[in-house]
DNA sequence: TTGTGTTTTACGACCTCC
DNA sequence: GGAGGTCGTAAAACACAA
């Protein structure tokens, strides 16, 4: 929106360097290249910051005042373009370089904490199908023994049938038995619903570790 | 205090765009 | 080629428990 307004002269002039009193390790054994440049220096505060006169200021906080400045402006555009950046530090009494860094670091925050909301969104949509799958493969259990159950009563039956009316064809209730004991043909076959339904054995849950994660929850909970 | 973990500021390297 | 972006990281500033 309008800049103007939201910072109008709100600028106040922070003792950025309250601090400068602390030690600075005199030795910087891997100090490698850190904050050669001295020209953000004269950042527009006046208190140069220099250090037991190697020129490095130390890392100044924002006041509260400028950070909420920054994230307000934050909020209204994640880019800063180069009239943005020059307006604002000029505002804030920072300099051009320092609001910019701001700005980075603050998508980088920004991205940061999506990803980990997104992280948990999908963790949390993630539990949901497992728990989904878990409730599937118990039904598929209690089917799989109410079918059991069933095949057993139609084998008793044919038995007893079998064992009284034994004349005649008994080569039919042979073949009968066969059915029963797993005939291609035979629609309660147990071979073949296995194929069906794509079971077999100890597999029949599946082979992967989905039945580890799954089985303690639902079976023993 | 002080040790330790977290947040914030700053930088360099590299990339993209105009 | 310069400006501004992301990414990774150092280090100061801060919070806080022991």
């Amino acid at each position: 929106m309008d800049n103007q307004q939201l910072f109008g002269s709100s600028y106040v002039d922070a003792p950025f360097f309250a601090a400068n009193g602390t030690a600075q390790r005199e030795s910087q054994p891997k100090a490698r290249r850190r904050r050669r440049k001295a020209a953000r220096c004269g950042g527009g505060d006046g208190n140069g910051g220099e250090m037991d006169g190697g020129g490095d200021p130390k890392k100044r906080r924002l006041t509260d005042e400028q950070a909420e400045m920054l994230e307000l402006s934050f909020r209204e555009e994640r880019k800063l373009e180069t009239g943005r950046k020059v307006y604002l530090a000029a505002e804030l009494g920072l300099d051009p370089k320092q609001v910019a860094v701001w700005f980075q670091n603050r998508r980088a925050r920004h991205k940061s904490k999506t990803l980990e909301q997104e992280f948990t969104r999908l963790k949390h949509a993630h539990d949901a199908d497992i728990l989904h799958k878990c409730h599937l493969q118990n039904e598929v259990l209690r089917l799989k023994e109410r079918l059991r159950a069933t095949e057993e009563e139609v084998q008793r039956l044919r038995s007893a049938a079998g064992s009284h009316g034994a004349s005649g064809d008994g080569g039919d209730a042979a073949g009968a038995v066969s059915v029963c004991g797993g005939s291609p043909g035979s629609s309660f076959s147990t071979g073949t619903w296995q194929q069906h339904l794509g079971f077999s054995g100890a597999n029949e849950l599946g082979t992967d570790d989905d039945l580890m994660m799954c089985v303690p929850d639902c079976f023993f909970a």
